[in-house]
DNA sequence: GCTTTCTTTGGACAGTCGTCAAGAGTTTGT
DNA sequence: ACAAACTCTTGACGACTGTCCAAAGAAAGC
């Protein structure tokens, strides 16, 4: 049986990949519904097609599982966030797209927001999951950016903070509506996008 | 052998307190080194002077263990807090010892902070810790309230956010700074401080 | 002193975990 | 068609988990 590494460095587009994301899909799928925690290998492999010797197939182990699943998470992630901004020609319709994008997705994707949070508390005490968290958090990071640099441009005015305190702002507040949407608060998306509208607002007076 | 509950029931101040609080402890210091995914029974007892079945002589199981923790972890975290209010005398005097105090306890309990958010994430995908963290939560939102008011009292003028998301506006901007202080920037706490009085002035514009 | 209660220990339990390997099943190459 | 390579299942392993319990030890009441 070869190696691990081995059949990875194969032609990328390949059965052999194919599968590793198929199973990484169905890893994701378990993980945001029990959390890191309660998640094992044959829990993920009963949500798949597959029985849970097939993991070690494709992956070499848990750690390698989960950090794909991680990679695996960022495309998907980014994708999503990016389809946002780029169609707002005014500064009003910029903000108000921006608001109702953060709601929508804090409305649809609940459990992958709490499992991207869940993994992100992780990586500060599982070194493994550093880098590819640190990774993800950046482009989230450049993400949120793109929003406040397009926005101030529009506008024709300097943000009061940097790219960090942005990200940081932006991302409390949606982690605080995220707790709230979870803990059963029918008002909590809504008042997500009132906040985020008037923050964006407020950064630049 | 005597229900837990009616070992509870007995005078407050007691030995059987007192240890109940000492094991706690040493799971709170378990706890922030290796993080609930990895935390067990045995591994608390371990780093405390007992053997680990001592722990479900003063706990009925590990989630009445893990939900004392969270609230005896509330007590410390409340009164490390509002120790800093009160003193203010001017705006400006506020707006500097919050910033300080923000970069200090991140300097200094970056472990028990990392805990908090983790547990705080559990309660997302583990419904027996919903209502124990949503309490912390609410006290701590209100222990930011007060700062902001407190600010605006001095400044008299309104604030232009309410008590959530003024709370979600810190509280971002401190854990981003902790997952980069942990990552090993030894900025993080600086900047952290400058964000933080940067933000609430422009709260107030 | 002795007896009764409270406290603590350490081992046993049933279950789950990640990992591995032998072999069956499938596909591919010739 | 046969052989080789790849894919997948199944069951096993040692380690670890939360929980429970019998018994040893300590403290208190008399």
């Amino acid at each position: 049986m070869p190696q691990v590494e081995d059949r990875i460095s194969r032609r990328q587009v390949d059965k052999f990949t194919e599968r590793r994301t198929q199973l990484a899909t169905a890893a994701l799928q378990t993980l945001s519904e029990l959390g890191y925690a309660r998640t094992s290998l044959r829990e993920i492999a009963q949500n798949s097609e597959f029985s849970h010797g097939v993991l070690h197939y494709y992956f070499r182990d848990k750690v390698e599982l989960i950090t794909h699943c991680v990679r695996q998470y960022k495309a998907e992630c980014v994708k999503r966030y990016d389809e946002i901004v780029a169609d707002a020609q005014t500064a009003e319709e910029l903000r108000k797209g921006f608001g109702a994008a953060m709601a929508g997705t804090l409305r649809e994707d609940a459990s992958l927001h709490r499992l991207w949070y869940d993994l992100r508390n992780q990586s500060l005490f599982e070194e493994a999951f550093r880098v590819d968290v640190l990774d993800i958090d950046q482009s989230l990071e450049r993400m949120i950016w793109r929003i406040v640099s397009r926005y101030a441009e529009l506008l024709d005015t300097p943000p009061a903070v940097g790219s960090g305190a942005a990200y940081g702002l932006f991302d409390g507040l949606f982690q605080q509506g995220l707790l709230r949407h979870l803990s059963g608060s029918e008002e909590a998306a809504n008042e997500l996008q009132a906040s985020v509208e008037l923050v964006l607002g407020q950064l630049f007076r």
